[in-house]
DNA sequence: GTCTATAAAAGGATAGAC
DNA sequence: GTCTATCCTTTTATAGAC
């Protein structure tokens, strides 16, 4: 099974976009990855701008798709479970060195042109993403998992523990990493028993 | 009291830094903003590169002692109100439209050529803070201000609150993030407390 | 210290042959 | 679709007058 050069072009493209940055990238580099000379890009792509969106738009596409539950996982694991998988899913995506890098780059430093674009594709995805949490959590009031308590503070910090793993995944190699996620989000849900009876 | 050019020029360039990323930024845009031409520059910073380091390594001097607990902020208040007060230095540190998210973008996605310089200013605030947290910790097991536990899920924790907030100050506006803070900070709390007596 | 003028290089983009 | 050649613009940086 051959490989287009546009999907090659995509590739590299996003390889380097997600390291260096739109700016700090050039076509150059690009085409230089690729294994083609700068203009050839122009057959496949109408100019650097297109090729940038059409890749942050593919991004969030795979992103929302990473981080689903499957109805089997709903069935299957208590709630504590249910949060973990979520966390661990979104931390499998942020581990990846190419997909998650660019996901962060953008999300937290949208170059100016793209920022319209950009924050589009991220209120979309934090739908979706509460529209899961809110889901478990009122499940799980429902069966008594965890005590009686308000749950928008729960998704509050629910965001703050992704977004601080988040951050993390930069600082700390892999290994080390791990340990993180346990220990924070072990202390997540020790916050959520102190709620009551768990 | 005048402002020298060599200071208007820091921080017309810190200005464009933070909003526009290294890269996007021209001397052009930085000359223009203190109101001066292009060449004018090089008679106070010998070029692009030294500007941004200059920049940087201020920066990081600013944010350490911006953080610092006084003494008397350590002896007059309890084991809470000791990491609130830190949690509080922080955030307040990056509501700074300007220095706030200069220290961001350069700490998440420093530029390839400065790695080595932000990294080293990285490790060097990292230990600092550290040591404050060990002292509070271990101030707090020793006066029962909390359960005998070990501390360093409780730092690797607090860091994770850390730079979830440090994420969440770009996507709220100031006053939800204000709540944010308060719903993390007493999640984290009450995660303490699960501990054992309070 | 600040300016005008200018060099030197790099980047995005197009024309046109193959 | 890919190439060479070329254009246009922007950017960093320097020379030299005031």
């Amino acid at each position: 099974m051959t490989v287009s050069t546009s999907d090659k072009i995509k590739k590299s493209a996003l390889q380097l976009f997600a390291q260096k940055g739109y700016y700090a990238t050039s076509l150059n580099d690009v085409a230089e990855m690729v294994g083609i000379k700068k203009p050839s890009l122009y057959a496949h792509f109408k100019n650097k701008d297109d090729l940038y969106k059409t890749i942050i738009i593919e991004l969030m596409e795979v992103f929302t798709t990473s981080i689903s539950l499957s109805k089997e996982e709903f069935a299957e694991h208590s709630t504590r479970e249910q949060l973990l998988l979520i966390v661990k899913k979104m931390v499998d995506f942020w581990k990846d060195e190419e997909l998650g890098l660019l996901y962060k780059r953008s999300m937290l430093f949208p170059e100016e042109k793209f920022q319209d674009l950009i924050r589009e594709q991220f209120v979309q995805s934090e739908v979706y993403t509460t529209n899961i949490l809110e889901k478990i959590f009122s499940n799980a009031l429902k069966n008594q998992q965890i005590s009686n308590q308000p749950i928008q503070p729960l998704i509050d910090a629910f965001y703050c523990l992704i977004d601080g793993l988040f951050v993390q995944r930069f600082f700390y190699p892999l290994n080390e990493y791990e340990q993180k996620v346990i220990h924070a989000f072990d202390h997540y849900w020790k916050g959520i028993e102190t709620g009551g009876t768990k």
